[in-house]
Formats: C-alpha cells, structure tokens, sequence
DNA sequence: CGTTTGTTCGTAAACGTTTACGAAAATGGC
DNA sequence: GCCATTTTCGTAAACGTTTACGAACAAACG
C-alpha cells in the first residue's frame, strides 16, 4: 500500500501522462509541463517538487504529443544505403562515424536514428518516405552518387542535411569528405619517389563518386610527374577481398604490369595479396600496394599495408556539430550557412611499398 | 497559374497538412484519411480522386499526429551497442542482418530505425530513454550480456522485443541465437577426426553472453570424447584481428602447446595467421584453425579458413517475421507467444585445419 | 491603504491525425 | 411514391503535449 518511493525501477504497465502526473501532484498541467521543461515561471519550490515525482514515478513525455506540438522530433537521421553483397567495408567504417557522431548528439539532448535503405530499394524513395512523414529534424547522407537526386530534394524540402561525400550533383550544400586528392599526391609521391613509374588505381565499379574523385585526382597527381594512367591501369572492381581478387586477376594479364596498384578501399588488399600470393609474388617486392583508410586488415597483413590514418570518432562529431548547428539555425529561422569539409588523412607507411625491383 | 500537374517531383516548401489537401478537394479531412488509409465507407470514385490529389501535392501524413492518434508509430527498433575499439565484426555482420531486416519490415509498410548506444553509455539508460518516448512499436536487442537488465525491463514493460543471442537472465522471452552447441561440435568432431587431441579455444574477453556458451559448447563435445579443456587452453581476447594476435602470442607461450585453435569469430584469425607467419607456423599444417561465422576474411586467407556459413540477411528476415507477430499479437491484444530459434550453420571445411603434424 | 509591479499558476487552444457517431443521400422493394 | 435499408460523408472528440493569455496573489512603493 505504500507508494513506491525512490523507487528508479519502477516498471509501471500502463505507462502514465502528463495529466496523472499533475492530479498526483495537485497542479496544472500548464505547471507541470513548464517544470520539466526548464521554463520560468514557476517556483523553485514546486519546480523540485515536480522533478522529484517525475522520477519517482518513472514519468517521460511522449514524443508524438511533442513532436505534434513543437513540430520537431529531436531526432536526427543517418541514411545508410546497404549492400548485398555485404562489403563496401563501409560498414564498419560507419559504425565508428556513428559512434562518434551519436556519443556527441547525445550530449546535446538529440537522438540518433540511423535508417538503412535495402540494396534493391530506392534511396531517394526511402528518404523522401522518412522526410515526409517529418521522422527527423535532420539527416546526414552516405554514398553519395556521381548524381544524386537525395541532395536536390533536401535541399527543395529546406531541411538540415550534411553529405558525407561529395557529389556532383549542383546546388549548394554542406558536404564533409575525405581527402582524396590530398590522400592521391601523398600516395603517387610516395610511389615515384620510390622509383615506380607505372601505377595502376583499383576503384569502384559502380557510379559512387569517390570513385571517380579518387582516379582524377591519382591521374593529376602522376600527370604532374609527367607520368600517364593509361585506362587499362583503371581497375574497376567491387569495394570487397573478391574485388581485389578480381584486381589482382587483371593486373596479372596484363602485357605491361604495372609495378604498383593504388586502392580506394583497403578492404581490396586482402584479395589482391591473395591472388599475388597464388602467381608466387610479393607485395612490397614484386608490386607494391597501397591502400587508402586506416582497417585493422591492413595492419595485421603480411607485409603491413600502407595506408592513410583517420580518426572515425571525430570525424563523427564533426558531422554533428555541424548538423546541430543547422537545426539551430533553422529553428532561429536564420539561413542555415553550408561547410564544405576536407577531412585530412596521414600517410602510415608498411611494407607493401618497396622500392621499384631491379629486374627488368 | 496552372496548377501542377502530375508533377510527382513537387517540392512545396511549406508541408501541407489533411486539412489542406480536403479544402483542395472540396470533402472532409475525414473522408480524405478513409480514403487513404484503405477504410471502407467512401465511394470508389471520391477514394481515387483523394488518392490521385494526394499523389499530385505530394501529401504524406504527419507521423506525429498518426501516432498520438492511434498510439502507435510504425517504426521497429534494433538496438546496437557500438564498440569503441571498432571490433567484433558485429558491424559488418550486423548490416546484413539488417539488410534483410529492413527489406522484410518494408514490406509490411513497417520502418526499420536503429538504434546505436555509444561505448561509454549505459545500455539499459539508453534504451529506457527510447522506449519510454515511445519511439518505437517494438524493438531488437543485440549484443545480450550474460545478465542483462535490459530483458527484464522490456518484459515488465510488455513491449514486444526479440533478443538476438541468448542470455542466462531469467523470464521468458523470445530470442534468437546462432547454433554454438552445433558449431562446437561439428568444429571439435572435424579436428578429432582428423587426430588432434589438444584444442584451445579462443573467446570474448568480456560479458558477451556467446563467449560463454561457445566455451561450455566446446568444453561438453570435447567431453564427450574423453577429451579436457584445460583453463590454459581458453584464451581470453578481443574479437579483433589485434585479439587473434595475442591469442597467437599466448598460444606460442604454452609448454604444452595445443595442435588447434576453434575461434568464436573469425576476424581473429587474420591476427592469428600473422602471429603464426611470423613464427615460421602455417595454419593447416604445425596448427590448425577453425573459424566461427563466414567472413569475407576467412575466404581470402592463405590457407582459407574453415569456418561456418549461414544466411545473414535470411536470419534478419526471420527477426522481422517475428517481430511483426509480436506487433500483430499486442495490436489485438492477445497474448504473445514466446519464440526460441537456434539458428543453423553449416561447415565449410578450408585448408586451415589439416592432419595432425606427424612430428612428435 | 491603494496602486503598481512582478511572480506563480491554471485554462484553453493548438499541433495533425483517426474514428465513433449520426445525418444525409442513394438504393431497393413493394 | 413510400418506407426500409444501405451507402456515403461531415462533424466532433480524442490522442499528449506546449504555450499564449489572463487571473490570482504577493511584494513593493507611495
């Protein structure tokens, strides 16, 4: 019969609203809301006493009554597109951004909702889906495209979005990406310095658009040395251990082989150490290897992989310091100003990178 | 002037609402929501002038105002604690399951949204937090401790929920599990076939509830053999490739050293590999190694490593079937019955686990 | 004490839906 | 043409909040 008191455990079955709550405490509503809410206008006194019951009694206000009133959700999205064939790695690359980006949303009182779009679904259908029924406050896009309709759309819908990636596609916006072109001259630097010449670039098969970056900006790095990439030093592959198989495959028939191979995604080493393994070579000897992020795969591969270092943690918070800040700016009805962002990486040198070999 | 016509591509700045859309039309908002939302009682001729008007301005209903209405949101939650250390593969594993997920929740007009709980928060605080706002109809759990809170809240809670792994916390509730019983044998009975009679066994170095059951897994199918799991043949480590290299470490230390190593996750075994490599071992021949699930690691290892395959995305889809009658069931106020799953795996014998060496 | 000023709080309207209810209109049978 | 039945539709209440407004009350000041 005694009311539960300091009771944190309280597992009420039918879960109890704001007007129980104010009938328990004999005040308004109008009282109760403003309380818990920080509002002035109400005494220190019943303000405490207020807080003290909420808890007591395990009540939280219900986000739709919220939602509907304020006409915010305090959500924030993070649209993921997956891949059936699993890799892209970019799957474990997010879930550090993510963790990164949720530890900091958290702090602000925003949750984070990430939505994935099934690899046969349409991702501007799905986030059209997630936009119009007003889900989020935010969202935060991946993979973009070469083009990239998502990005027209938010930016028509006037809603806070960040790309993470650029795109073509025209307009302005805010973007974060990596540095490809920063990541290409170290990377083609590195390899002419050591006396290699012909330099092969492993890449996307599909129209994801780092992919392309990444080639344009190896090809002008080389072409500043005076050195050409030839189309068929172009490997397009998928981002997986059997697309750097595939690379490896390729690399191998070719009359003129190159004497190193740049990737856009470390995951692709695996594969292509494989298949070198298999033709009896060496990466480091025979052909040199360079990855591109820091996966744990690279450094527990023989030889080490060279390859670029990041932190996905803060590059996750930068996403929602920058997101945040664009809430902010849209809830003051200021216009919202767009960041472009380069993310730096620094080069970590293994021994897959050798000097050019004497024969020949 | 004209008004826009067939324009699927309509990006009003300023959502509409049902009221606005039943001016337009010249009926009551509540015809128009009958009218979209399938509900008998409105002439199939107004019901398709409703639904062609509401595809022309691009109306979609506010989720908020749905959801307080009828109480419920529509959206399926999955529960993901992140790992600071970036490990467990349970990323890129996770994102197939989900993949499947998603698609099935599509299907059936549900949203998918997930949940990420960062490496320095408290599970349960988290999920209180989402439960309690009424974020989600239902939700997954992953990541189950050996004694986790989290279960008993959400069964005195009564919110639908499937724990993806089991745990020893008591109460009934559905789960889902990969076969650890089943592995463990199959992985034991293929390395005593194959003579070997000293075993270690490499395992999570934390709570994770799996680590255990695969441990006492091993421990009864060596048993049955006649065969001991000494305490210096269980390995504590991280799930990472960095674990499998100190496992190796601890392995090479042994006086009595054991002539296979069965992992309860694959990504050790890259760690493990260059551990061995650099101890002038090969798996397969001085060591055997057995693997757990089918990472695209393991297949590109040199010797490929046996492990053991499943269906992610179809297992992902078995979560959606049965979360969605646990949402049928609460819906209509029956009571909802309790499902355990223990999900198959099948071996895929790589050249990782050979014949006893004949030395000794 | 009367007026002004400031604080505290209750009332009611609004947010965008769904749905029970009843009115109106259409249909059918004689 | 009239009543009974069915179909179609509009009205209004509800869901759980936040917040503008004004009432009540206390404090300050002359």
């Amino acid at each position: 019969m005694a009311p539960d008191l300091l009771c944190s455990h309280h597992f009420a079955g039918a879960l109890l609203n704001i007007h129980d709550l104010a009938k328990e405490l004999k005040v308004s509503i109008g009282t109760v809301s403003r309380a818990l809410n920080g509002k002035s206008g109400v005494k220190d006194e019943t303000r405490t006493r207020v807080l003290e019951k909420a808890r007591q009694l395990g009540y939280s206000p219900n986000q739709s009554g919220r939602s509907l009133r304020q006409g915010t959700t305090g959500l924030v999205g993070f649209m993921i597109v997956t891949n059936r064939e699993r890799a892209y790695r970019g799957e474990a690359f997010f879930m550090s951004v993510l963790d990164g980006l949720q530890t900091y949303l958290a702090g602000r009182n925003l949750e984070l909702v990430v939505h994935l779009c099934g690899s046969d679904q349409d991702p501007e259908l799905h986030l059209r889906r997630v936009v119009e029924r007003r889900l989020v406050d935010g969202i935060i896009l991946s993979q973009t495209r070469r083009r990239d309709s998502r990005i027209a759309y938010l930016n028509a819908r006037k809603l806070p979005f960040i790309a993470f990636g650029r795109s073509q596609e025209p307009g302005k916006y805010s973007w974060l990406d990596l540095d490809f072109e920063g990541v290409a001259e170290k990377a083609i630097d590195h390899l002419v310095t050591l006396g290699h010449r012909r330099i092969a670039v492993a890449t996307a098969a599909d129209d994801i658009n780092f992919g392309h970056v990444y080639v344009e900006a190896c090809r002008a790095s080389l072409a500043r040395r005076g050195i050409g990439l030839p189309d068929e030093y172009i490997l397009r592959e998928a981002l997986t251990e059997a697309g750097g198989y595939k690379a490896g495959e390729r690399i191998l028939e070719l009359a003129r082989r190159p004497t190193a191979v740049v990737l856009v995604e470390s995951t692709m080493a695996l594969g292509l150490y494989h298949k070198f393994h298999d033709a009896g070579l060496e990466a480091g000897r025979e052909i040199s290897v360079v990855g591109f992020d820091n996966s744990p795969t690279g450094d527990f591969l023989r030889p080490t992989l060279t390859q670029f270092q990041l932190s996905h943690q803060e590059l996750g918070l930068w996403l929602g310091e920058n997101i945040v800040a664009q809430l902010a700016a849209n809830a003051g009805n200021k216009r919202i100003k767009q960041v472009n962002k380069i993310w730096p990486m620094e080069m970590i040198v293994g021994g897959s990178s050798g000097v050019l070999p004497r024969e020949r």
